[in-house]
DNA sequence: CTGTTAGCGCCTTCAG
DNA sequence: CTGAAGGCGCTAACAG
């Protein structure tokens, strides 16, 4: 291994020396540098980050947590997009990223426990947001730097966010439903711990009630952020009495689900049941019918994070922000008019 | 920070013997370890990963990269596929992993050479094989541990792989066409600088050749592995006098493309054009019609290519392993017998 | 503008 | 079974 002593040695200069012309220093010759870095260059000299990281208390690195276990995330369209939008930035600003990948919340907490405390990232990324979470609570606890994709439970002021306007998204794509002349209308969520699930549900609550419609339990039904997730709720929606005739739902996945589980069933979509769901991840336009969702701009919730982030570790008494992405409705061929 | 003098103090002890006791170090007593430990979950002990990796040399990381940016690989559903096989294992053994982001090759090279001169990991997976490849190139002149997902192009016998029988694959799914009365089979690939590419290709022409059927360059496109890449493809095929009345196309996503293409040109899939294709991603089984695809099995890819080098960096002297993962074929709505 | 010194947190001989 | 000492490669004062 080539260290900076042996391109000291080699420029006849003092390793000091030498690791100034790495950071650039301005109070070094520029002839003395183009020394350096010929050298280094011939040597093949490559910095060892444990040493730097060690002596500088810092990582260049960013740690993105997922939802539960990344195995199952990773399911799901959504994250390797967002995946895309983070590192495209992280990159850009030499950051390296360090995906979790527990199991369980306990085995993730313990993670990002040995990635604040060992130092091995200097901010996190939180691709979740949900009640009463350990991981949250721990960062905010140690006053570690990270930002959540998504709204923070509480504490909203304090913690960095970047969110889309969910609890408007609900409502606008539930009003779509309403002038499509749809009066049964269900709601099919992830888990209810999710701030994402609360918010998308309390938009389409809040909008069936302004249009003067009946607030019905049955219709609510929640299931996991999977494919499958949407074949159980379908099963429930099977089983009433008074069948909806169009559903919102909160994921794009999941409507994937239930749109395969209503076809063996016979019920067709639109026609029979109209979709509207959310996340506009691109096998919403491929599957058939084409979803009308709302489109979230999933990458740029990825890029605006990792730059939240980075500002936010490179100057740790920013305060807080919160960035609103802006959604907007793509219509397509789930949804039917009943007037 | 909490650091190992800190527990040492606090348990009366030397900061060697705490060290040993985390190495659980069979030369300590019992009684010290327990009280060690003791303190160490009491006082929120950490190891510092940097320190650490300082002086073994070794960071308990694997490097996965990816071919060209990460970017544009990960719009593939087959990356998130291998990366969920790889995170289960090395989650597994307490490895972490570090993505590739680089946009170019000489980035990409870059960032390698970073990872192995600064020894940030210990060994890394590669996620393709190409034709006189900078990173391939390098990893084996150092002779640093690696593994790579598919056929080596060269030092077949020196390099540790996990692939598919691709041209077997190749062969069997463009027999199949022939079984069902095609006599006009065109081919669409990814770039042929791929190995994988190059051994589909070749099981195609083989199959057509053994049956007898004229082998026609202009039945064989190259194209990106995009869903545009299809697109593009399609173009070739209309200009054509005498259209195929198959294809064999070697990515999933690329047959996404062209079959969105074909539709939008009023060619019915598979009235007009069959289609075969391969990985069996998830979206060509929801796609319309259902692909009729080799099933590479991709997560096994991951997890045995994972375990292939977690293997390799604890036992440099191992010799090198050809690991193949079976196929099959997953028989869908995307041909037509023409008998 | 450059060299010297000390130390980051940990592991590993070498003594005892 | 345990301590002391030295060093991994690098950076950051402090001198000059």
């Amino acid at each position: 291994m080539v260290t900076i002593k042996d391109v000291a040695k080699a420029t006849g200069v003092s390793p000091s020396t030498v690791s100034r012309v790495i950071a650039d220093n301005p109070r070094i010759s520029m002839e003395t540098k183009k020394k350096v870095r010929k050298a280094m260059k011939d040597l093949g000299y490559y910095p060892n980050i444990h040493a730097r990281n060690l002596v500088v208390k810092s990582s260049n690195a960013i740690g993105v947590v997922m939802s539960s276990s990344a195995d199952k995330a990773l399911q799901n369209p959504f994250f390797p997009e967002v995946l895309r939008g983070i590192g495209s930035v992280t990159h850009k600003n030499q950051y390296s990223i360090t995906l979790s990948s527990g199991q369980s919340e306990e085995e993730i907490l313990n993670e990002v426990k040995s990635m604040v405390y060992g130092s091995s990232v200097d901010g996190v990324i939180l691709l979740y947001s949900r009640i009463n979470d350990g991981v949250t609570n721990f960062l905010l606890e140690q006053n570690f730097p990270f930002v959540i994709v998504g709204k923070p439970v509480e504490a909203i002021e304090q913690v960095t966010h970047v969110d889309n306007d969910n609890f408007k998204a609900g409502k606008e794509i539930t009003n779509y439903l309403i002038e499509q002349s749809h009066e049964r209308i269900a709601f099919i969520g992830g888990s209810r711990d999710l701030m994402v699930t609360m918010d998308r549900e309390s938009g389409y609550q809040v909008a069936l009630a302004e249009a003067g419609l009946p607030n019905i339990d049955e219709y609510r039904i929640q299931t996991e952020f999977l494919k499958s997730g949407g074949q159980e709720a379908v099963e429930c929606i099977l089983a009433m009495k008074h069948r909806p005739t169009a559903i919102v739902i909160s994921d794009d996945l999941i409507s994937l689900g239930v749109v395969s589980m209503l076809e063996k069933s016979n019920i067709r979509v639109p026609e029979d049941i109209s979709i509207v769901s959310f996340n506009n991840v691109y096998l919403s336009e491929i599957i058939r019918p084409a979803l009308t969702t709302v489109d979230v701009h999933i990458y740029e919730l990825g890029a605006k994070s990792a730059e939240a982030i980075i500002n936010k570790t490179n100057n740790k008494s920013e305060p807080a922000k919160r960035i609103i992405i802006p959604h907007n409705i793509v219509y397509r061929d789930s949804v039917i008019n009943r007037g």
